[in-house]
DNA sequence: GTGAACCTTCCCGCCGTGGGAAGGTCAAGC
DNA sequence: GCTTGACCTTCCCACGGCGGGAAGGTTCAC
């Protein structure tokens, strides 16, 4: 299976595909001409960083995922740790979004939205710094 | 008013201050011998765009907000129309986010999270591709 | 007249992702 | 056999925003 192919079944580009492996989270084999070569471990560790990375989790946390999913003497206390740190910087992002759209939706209700120049959002960011 | 006096007086970094002038958000005079020179409605300028980028716009909004804000002929729409669409992007960010909270906290809720290696999360992971 | 604290420009890093150039390889069709 | 096209390889560039830091000029206080 060349690199074309497992992208197709696993659902990440090729370019992606070759990141993963720069980066060091997988290590496919490789062909006589040199090409890489993809088995259906393989195939499945793409499949499992494509979630992971759906999943939010960052790069450090999925080569940390992947780690713990191939070392069998896991605890599972290690992957909740790790799943409920990313789960509160989620949160975390969320509130910070919340803030600014309450602030624009404030802003906005007040601008008139017509013809005239008068704006509370542009003066209230102008004299808000 | 050289730039590092500018960057206490804004809030904003020098690196930010020089970024911001060679993206064309600004242009602040020259002194003789080379150095920028801030000017109060200098000052002002950098405090709108550090707020409207506290307030999530990107680069290309705030440039556009920053025209709109000099512009005396402007009209409020146009603003509205820009920030309206500015919420819908945070909305769906947010969106997003708690699509990926929600499955995460379903996993994390599934795992015993002890000295045993069976964990929902990761296998869940591995099979959701 | 020297050292410190500024300033200038320029390059490199981050994190993921995509685009694309230049060149090698392979299989199908004539 | 030979061409063509679809692969593959490595390598560099871009994005958005921000920071670090090097190499060199300027200004000011002592």
């Amino acid at each position: 299976m060349n690199i074309g192919e497992a992208a197709l079944a696993s659902g990440v580009s090729r370019k992606m595909i070759r990141y993963y492996e720069q980066t060091g989270l997988m290590a496919p084999g490789r062909s006589a001409n040199g090409y890489r070569v993809y088995g259906p471990q393989d195939i499945h560790t793409l499949r499992f960083i494509g979630a992971a990375r759906r999943l939010g989790f960052s790069m450090p946390d999925v080569k940390a995922l992947l780690r713990l999913w191939q070392d069998r003497s896991r605890s599972s206390a290690d992957v909740k740790r790790l799943t409920d740190g990313h789960i509160a910087q989620l949160r975390n992002r969320v509130t910070e979004l919340n803030t600014m759209i309450a602030a624009l939706e404030t802003l906005a209700r007040a601008c008139e939205g017509d013809d005239r120049p008068d704006c509370p959002i542009i003066t209230s960011i102008a004299s808000s710094g």
